[in-house]
DNA sequence: CACTAGTGGAGCACGAGTGTTCCACTAAGG
DNA sequence: CCTTAGTGGAACACTCGTGCTCCACTAGTG
């Protein structure tokens, strides 16, 4: 959306985000039921996006963007291989809702949804290899393996999140401590 | 299932499979569609289970009672709680298309479903404060919170041997190893 | 052969959600 | 006032999946 004001704008924006909130969780929600969430009628929901599918591929269109920003936010060539990775858990963890739908559902984050992020994957992919070569990171994990761990933490770290069980501020520690340490009792202080 | 003999009995394995099969990736399949998975008619489909929901909670008791063996033969009462645990991440990732069920489709695991795993969950807990108190795991984290890092390990790994990336085996070691020591390199020897 | 058990396919009614059309309403601007 | 922009609600047709009924078929047994 090149331009953000007006009317028009901010319905769609209302959509697109209630559209992003509900099928976060109730991936097959009906479209009334967005409509509702956005305070908008469904007939208005159907000119701004005449089919379902039209919401759906604008929510991914977003969604692409908005992780594109978060990686981009989170500097990965900047400072060590770790805090590097730390920020991006943190970045992507100020996506809230949308990084749920992304994680939770697989029937929109699919191949092609991802594929769309090839360019993001590459320099998360980078960061791990310096940190490895740097000595930083255990080299005898394959890259993606790394990448994969990050995420998986990501997605438990933001589970608890959404119960209430953690604060943000929490979640991002403990990825970190994570990362760092596993879970296995430091032979050294304790991190925290 | 006291009975597992007889035709009506395959028939009706044959339906819990394929609905386990089925709805790990598609979570509103058609039940025509399960039916034609399984070899059987929608009509012989609805005979054993008259609605979809008698269907799902016969997933849901299956799925309790699967997750119930699946933790007791990981035995985790014995020997240190890091081969505890690595051994109950082997043990569910035997479990292969239910598990991804249940991790990636929190519609169907809701609360009330995990709530039937509750002494499971405690059996864990024990365990992951056993390996703090013995200075084996880091007593800084909560043991939630190391449960959570452990299902979300199952759950990367998971993917990647659904995906034909890691092996079964792999994955198994993988989660081991990360347990043991996060992302960052090693002061010692490499543990591969 | 007749009977039983198990099954599959066709067809129907129903409900929920989707896409579409139409009309009425409100607010703002000239 | 009139016109325009934006919107909401109602109603309808359509599709898909579900639950249900009915009938026919096959295989096995006595």
């Amino acid at each position: 959306m090149a331009d953000e004001r007006g009317a028009r704008a901010r319905t769609r924006r209302a959509i697109l985000d209630a559209a992003i909130r509900r099928l976060a969780d109730t991936p097959n929600c009906a479209l009334s039921e967005i409509a509702d969430d956005a305070g908008v009628g469904r007939t208005t929901l159907h000119r701004y996006f005449p089919e379902r599918a039209d919401l759906i591929d604008a929510v991914r269109v977003e969604s692409v963007e908005r992780m594109r920003a978060a990686t981009a936010r989170a500097r990965l060539g900047e400072g060590s291989a770790l805090e590097a990775l730390e920020r991006l858990a943190s970045s992507y963890l100020d996506e809230g809702d949308l990084l749920t739908y992304l994680f939770f559902h697989a029937e929109f984050a699919d191949e092609a949804f991802w594929e769309q992020l090839e360019h993001e994957d590459e320099t998360l992919i980078t960061t791990i290899t310096r940190g490895q070569a740097s000595g930083e990171l255990d080299a005898s994990f394959r890259p993606d393996w790394i990448s994969n761990v990050l995420f998986s933490l990501l997605y438990s770290a933001l589970s608890s999140v959404r119960e209430g069980t953690l604060t943000r501020g929490e979640a991002s520690r403990l990825i970190g401590a994570t990362l760092r340490g596993g879970v296995a009792a430091r032979p050294t202080a304790s991190p925290r």
